[in-house]
DNA sequence: GCTGAAAATCGTCCAAC
DNA sequence: GTTGGACGATTTTCAGC
């Protein structure tokens, strides 16, 4: 059961989705309300699993891994046991992993230093998760990471 | 140029990602260092562009928005110009574009309430966009934003 | 580049309205 | 929800190594 959102309460992550490290005092001022109530609404959020945590957005090219990619994962047989992302959490390419509806049964978002990693890792992905891959190398991001909703 | 990062940053930013709100006294301690230098080495980040912000990880689920897609845009016209990301960002339910190699030119990663809001989004992506759409819809996440690199 | 300490700010709790 | 106060913790700066 979700209880719908107030307002207040979506000006609040929409601020805390754009400045992760805002302060309470800002945060504050910019929702319109007083700091006592603004921290009980974001200790609420936090409770409630709204608000799941916090995490540094890192440029991948200064970290040395300037290649993102899609990967599509098929299980060559289906009959397999699906634990997928279990097989593949130990690989720290792997940023992140959907289970999808369509031609695929996971897609996964993967960043590596170059061409030669991402061959390395396709690799070790079919041998690990026996399944074959489908690979979208992403040229460039626009835009990430925006807040929810309106 | 991307100067090659230190260990410590790497650990600076592992532990970041992982919790954006960590204090600088639990970063400290975390990574082995002053709190003046982690501070120090911290800003030297955000200057850099390494660290490009902070960001609160909110549940799609509860704020009303269950169902999480990736569209892949194809342009109709070849000849048109490529401002697609520039037309779609006023689409609140747009999270993220990428520019991809591939058969798509793009892809999105979008967030809406259900089907209905879906078949909506898609119908103003088409309209807006002049672009065929291919639509993967996402039926759980076991992971994600998971720490860059090792 | 690191440390340690001082000074300003913030997070957190609480009572009263 | 709000205000105001209080206290400890944190951020931020700076001199010195």
């Amino acid at each position: 059961m979700t209880t719908p959102l107030e307002p207040i309460d979506r000006a609040i992550l929409r601020e805390l989705t754009q400045d992760g490290r805002c302060s309470f005092t800002d945060l504050a001022e910019r929702v319109g309300l007083s700091v006592s109530a603004v921290h009980q609404r974001v200790r609420r959020l936090e409770q409630r699993g709204v608000l799941k945590g916090y995490a540094a957005r890192v440029d991948g090219e200064q970290v040395g891994l300037p290649l993102t990619a899609f990967i599509s994962l098929t299980p060559i047989d289906p009959a397999a046991p699906d634990d997928y992302p279990h097989r593949l959490e130990h690989l720290s390419a792997v940023e992140a992993c959907y289970s999808v509806a369509g031609d695929a049964s996971y897609v996964l978002k993967v960043r590596v230093a170059g061409p030669t990693a991402l061959e390395d890792l396709l690799r070790q992905i079919r041998e690990q998760a026996n399944v074959s891959t489908r690979t979208t190398v992403v040229l460039s991001t626009p835009y990430e990471d925006r807040p929810p909703g309106v």
